[in-house]
DNA sequence: CCAATGTCAGGTTGACTGATATGC
DNA sequence: CGCATATCAGTCTACCTGACATTG
């Protein structure tokens, strides 16, 4: 196993995460997941790239994009600061930045939730509703960067495997 | 499908991935395509929080990880910024940043190509093969994030499904 | 007083754009 | 000359920590 580009026969590891891979089962142990691990962070980047590629002329990336659809789905139309950072698994201070970018678009006001002074609502606007359902049949246009090249069930199929990854059975977090 | 997306009084809410699905299904097409893309966007958060705090204690982050990675693997001990930036996908600027840090750590080191001297060589030091050994054997100990909670089967099986993305069948770029 | 929410300031990272040398 | 390689300057995103005011 020393040949640098030369391809045994029969077997064409052109692809370099298939190539790292099996110069990793070389060496060390959990090749399987070394090579799951450097697919998703090649996947991510490219797909990452695309969509917000397909976002840009609309003002929004990926992140800004997430927080407006997941206002546009709550049914009060709003939802705390804290709740955002949850269901985007950010920190609280990048939700008071996205939210700050948001507000300069005025695709998002802020509001004192009644009942509890200490939170902060942020609301979707009339314009960022408009915005956000242009830019998600846009985004699904364009395929949600290369998902559009899988079936339904290779995508069902994908999100469920991730979803385990995001709900790791151990104490981890 | 499931109708039982009603909450009872005091049950925890459902997946925050799974419940923006349904919401994406109810108003724009494309819902298996958006649950894929929001499920790829949480697990590589989740995955790289996890394996960064692997890495951190040795001084490395998950980039500075891959570039020394493909060094200790390529044959000659050493690479091109130009190949690094092929590999690793991302800006040819980012490489020049990443080398610059592996160089400050004393990992790398830069060197003439002979031939064409427009090409910077960059070579793994004998201390950057020792750090490297270490952190590949520490990440397969943390189980490369949360992969780890997953079978042989699995990992190959997502790792297949993640690799179609990153080589983009359409006209895409 | 203590806990929770949210904002803010300051520092760091790393990715991107665009403008350069430099060499083929 | 055109083209490729690599670096650099400047900008932007977003994270982190810690402090802080406000409120429950």
């Amino acid at each position: 196993m020393s040949d640098d580009q030369v391809n045994a026969p029969g077997v064409a590891p052109r692809d370099p995460v298939e190539e790292a891979a099996r110069r990793w089962g070389e060496r060390y142990p959990g090749a399987a997941g070394f090579r799951a691990l450097t697919s998703l962070v090649r996947a991510y980047s490219a797909t990452v790239r695309e969509v917000e590629r397909a976002l840009r002329p609309m003002g929004l990336n990926l992140s800004r994009f997430e927080v407006l659809l997941m206002l546009s789905f709550a049914r009060a139309g709003a939802l705390p600061v804290m709740r955002i950072r949850d269901l985007l698994m950010v920190h609280g201070s990048s939700v008071t930045y996205l939210v700050d970018r948001l507000a300069d678009a005025g695709w998002v006001v802020r509001e004192e939730q009644p009942g509890d002074r200490r939170v902060s609502l942020v609301r979707i606007t009339d314009a960022g509703r408009e915005v956000i359902g242009t830019a998600a049949r846009r985004l699904a246009d364009a395929g949600f960067g290369a998902f559009g090249d899988l079936d339904d069930d290779d995508l069902d199929a994908l999100a469920d495997l991730l979803g385990a990854l995001r709900r790791p059975s151990g104490a981890g977090g």
